[in-house]
DNA sequence: CAGGATCCGCTACGATACTG
DNA sequence: CAGTATCGTAGCGGATCCTG
């Protein structure tokens, strides 16, 4: 087993915000920024940004942007980035089996 | 979707080596830890404890020790930690999947 | 609207030395 | 062997202000 692997792997998904702004974008399918920045009330910008720019460069996210006036940039999860989304599914049913109670203690 | 739920789910995860403690304990069972220690090369005890301390307290991981002269810890998964292995497995499956080549750039 | 630039604090991580 | 204690550091996360 590549438990090496896992490192790599999981240090693209390490971040305060990610797994958030992954769940939002496969709930809702295409997000511009400001709503991301409604949606995850918690965040900053400077940090929403960021989250989003490593998701971009590791190819979880895709910035489609519109070149208006007033500037429109959507975000979305790339192919790949969605087919992620049956693990994080089983990473929550295994949370929500948490046997000592699963209040967030 | 409970999107807010993910992040104390994965805050558990949070941690530079808890994936690849967890990926070792479920790979090899019952663990020392020396034999961690060995089995992880990057990370250094303070953080090694640390982080399965963490794990402990989540109840990912169970620590059973043998109080002896030559001290002896013994580290493994709860039952409630190995089940979380499929979903890790799934996130290490998608990981291989990776598109534009799954080189740790 | 989207995001760049700054400053700032915290804590996670890391290396090393010491102990029961 | 299995930790604890201490120190240092980088980077992340956060708040605020500014701009095309």
């Amino acid at each position: 087993m590549a438990a090496s692997g896992i490192e790599t792997a999981l240090r693209m998904l390490e971040g305060r915000w990610k797994m958030v702004i992954i769940f939002h974008l496969f709930d809702r399918g295409t997000l511009r920024f400001s709503e991301l920045e409604r949606a995850i009330p918690g965040v900053s910008q400077k940090v929403l940004i960021n989250q989003l720019r490593e998701l971009e460069k590791d190819g979880i996210v895709e910035r489609q942007v519109y070149p208006q006036v007033p500037p429109k940039v959507e975000y979305k999860l790339s192919a790949w980035g969605e087919q992620m989304c049956p693990a994080l599914d089983l990473l929550l049913e295994w949370t929500a089996q948490r046997p000592q109670g699963n209040a967030e203690t």
